[in-house]
DNA sequence: TGTACATCAGTGAACGCGCGTTCACTGATGTAC
DNA sequence: TGTACATCAGTGAACGCGCGTTCACTGATGTAC
C-alpha cells in the first residue's frame, strides 16, 4: 500500500461525516456530490472511488447519523438518573430542544430527512427502521417497566419525532415552541398513565 | 371573454389538485412542471399561464390539500359522535391507517412534504401554522374540556404525524403498523390522563 | 542513504440528461355587425 | 343567421443551467534495491 493504511478509510469517513451534515441540513437533492466533495476538501472527481453512486453515500450518511445522535446525546440523557421519570424526562428535554429544532445538520435523521429518504430507497426503510427499534429500546429501558410498556415507547418516539417536524414545519412562528413545550409535558406523561390494556 | 368566465379557474384548479397529489405522493423536487401538466392534460408551457412559479403552485398545492383532509377526514371524524373519547379515538383510527400511510397523495401534506416545503419556503411555514392550529383547535373542541387542554391537542397532533413520519419511514416492516397501533392506543389516553398543571 | 519505480487517491474536463422558464405561435372561442 | 374579427388559453421548440457520472490524467506516497 502506498498510501497509510488508514488514509483512504479517513478520507471516506471525511466524506459521509460532511454527507450527513448536508443531507440533514438541506434535504436529499439539494445536496450535490460536487458542493459535498468541496465541503470534504476534494474535488467531485473523486467521490466514485469511495462510493457506487449518490444513494450509497445517503445510505451510509444516515447510518453514521443515526449513530451519533444515538450514541451520545440520546444514551446520555437516558442514563442521567436513577429515576425512570427523569430519565425519559432528560431523552425529551433534549431531544425536543430549540437547538436541536435550529440544528439540523447535527441532530434526528428521521425527522430531517426520513420521509424523503424513505421515498427513494428500501435499504433507507430498513436503517430508519432499526434506529427506530434502538430508539424505542432505549425508552422502554428507561421507563424500567414490564415489557408490555413497548407500545408507549413507540408512540412516545413518534410524539418527539411529529413535535419536531411541527416546529420546524411552523418555522419562527410562536407555536412552534409552543409545540415542542407541549410534547415535552405531555410525552413525559405517557408513562404515567395507568396501564389498562389488555395485551 | 372569449372562454367561458369558468374555463381558467377550472384548468387552474385541475392543476392544483394534480400538483397536491404528486408533491404528496413523491415529493416536492421529484415533481417536474411537465409531468406536472401532462397529468392535468395540458403541455408544460401553459404552466405559466397560471403560475408565476414552481414555488408558487406548491404553495397552492399545500393549500388546496391541507383544507381538503381538513374539510373532509378531519373534521368529519371529529363529528361522529356525542363522547369526545370517541370524537379523539375517530380522528386518530381514520389519521393513523395504514390507508393513510400507503396513499400519501391524499393525505395529509405536513407528513408528506412538512419538512421538505418547510426548509424551502417562509410562506410553506405560514401555510403549515394555520394549518397545524386548526387541526389543534379541532382536536381540542373535540375533546370538550377547559382552554388550559390545547396543549394536549398540540402534543396528539405531533404524535399523529410523528407516528405516520415513522411508520413510512420504516416502509413494509411489522414495525410499520406497530407504530400506528401504538399510536392510536396512547393518543386516546392524552386526554385521559388527569390534569395537573400548573398553567 | 539515495534513486528509480509502481501504486492509486485525487483531479478536472467532458458527457448526456432533465429541469424550470421563456416566447413566438396557433387555433378554439365568443362577439360585433 | 352568417361572416369577419379579436382574444387569449394552450402549444411546443428552444434556452441556460446544474446535476450525477465517467475517464484519462497527475502527482504524492511508500517500496525495492
Amino acid at each position: 500500500m502506498r498510501y497509510s493504511p488508514e488514509h483512504k478509510q479517513k478520507t471516506r469517513e471525511r466524506i459521509i461525516d460532511r454527507a450527513a451534515r448536508n443531507f440533514c441540513r438541506d434535504g436529499i437533492d439539494q445536496v450535490s456530490i460536487a458542493g459535498l466533495m468541496s465541503d470534504a476538501g476534494l474535488t467531485h472527481g473523486g467521490f466514485y472511488a469511495h462510493f457506487k453512486s449518490k444513494e450509497d453515500v445517503l445510505l451510509a450518511a444516515l447510518e453514521h447519523a443515526l449513530e451519533q445522535t444515538y450514541a451520545t446525546r440520546l444514551s446520555e440523557a437516558a442514563s442521567t438518573s436513577e429515576d425512570p421519570m427523569e430519565r425519559v424526562g432528560a431523552v425529551l428535554d433534549s431531544y425536543l430542544s430549540l437547538t436541536h429544532r435550529d440544528h439540523a445538520e447535527r441532530g434526528c435523521a428521521i425527522a430531517a430527512v426520513g420521509v424523503e429518504a424513505a421515498r427513494t430507497d428500501p435499504r433507507c426503510r430498513q436503517v430508519f427502521s432499526d434506529a427506530i427499534e434502538k430508539r424505542a429500546a432505549l425508552l422502554h429501558e428507561a421507563m424500567g417497566k414490564g415489557p408490555e410498556r413497548r407500545s408507549e415507547a413507540l408512540a412516545l418516539v413518534s410524539m418527539m419525532v411529529g413535535a419536531m417536524v411541527l416546529s420546524r414545519a411552523s418555522g419562527d412562528s410562536p407555536l412552534s415552541a409552543e409545540i415542542l413545550a407541549a410534547a415535552r409535558k405531555h410525552g413525559a406523561r405517557i408513562p404515567d398513565c395507568p396501564d389498562d390494556s389488555k395485551d
